[in-house]
DNA sequence: AACCTTAATCGTAATATTACGATTAAGGGG
DNA sequence: CCCCTTAATCGTAATATTACGATTAAGGTT
């Protein structure tokens, strides 16, 4: 059907599974490794260093901002996209606990 | 188009990227956490724990298995499924290193 | 061999995602 | 005020994802 049945998933699950969607695409890994380090916040110049359209770029923005990982400040004309610290802190807590959560071996 | 442009990223963000998706389903974090616990391995105690059909659990289970970040090894009529350790320990070193790469404070 | 169990695959439908060009809206600069 | 720049949104199309029932294939059991 295409639509995923969130509501039958803990908390949890859904949580770590939008951070992991958000994630999912390589452009907007590409966003969030140009933020990281802080090349410029500036939309212009995260479209500029993208081999996607305006518009594509700014759906990806607009998806990072959906699960809160990014903040967009307008400067002027322009838009600054900044790294939200406490969003971000978080990811690293969910997702970093899971990583955590195997230690091997395998079952079989 | 539906058609992620994925020649035009870097491999890192690309491995990335399918390893995000991976996770960016709330059914895949409950099967990996299910195999984490080791309550079971077998596909069938699986199907059980989930409130999807058992031919839309065979999907998730492929899912990671495309990714390598499962295993499958058949055992008579059924199968069990574990986590494949080394899979496991380059996911935990590539979203372990892209969440450590942030250390705020944001640019604005 | 006939049968049951188990899990993958097929067929299908609904919804989501990705992408782009065109348009819009908002902020400066002349 | 008119124009240019900037970025969001709209409209649209192609492809992907999610989900389920039905079928298939493979392994045991009797």
């Amino acid at each position: 059907m295409g639509l995923a049945k969130t509501e039958e998933f803990t908390l949890g699950q859904n949580e770590m599974a939008l951070l992991g969607k958000a994630l999912g695409h390589p452009a907007r890994i590409a966003i969030l490794q140009h933020l990281i380090n802080k090349k410029s916040c500036v939309c212009g110049d995260i479209v500029d260093g993208l081999p996607l359209s305006q518009s594509t770029v700014s759906q990806h923005l607009s998806e990072l901002k959906k699960v809160g990982l990014i903040q967009g400040n307008i400067s002027g004309p322009s838009v600054c996209y900044c790294i939200d610290v406490k969003a971000w802190e978080r990811m690293k807590t969910i997702l970093g606990d899971l990583l955590k959560s195997f230690e091997g071996p395998a079952c079989c």
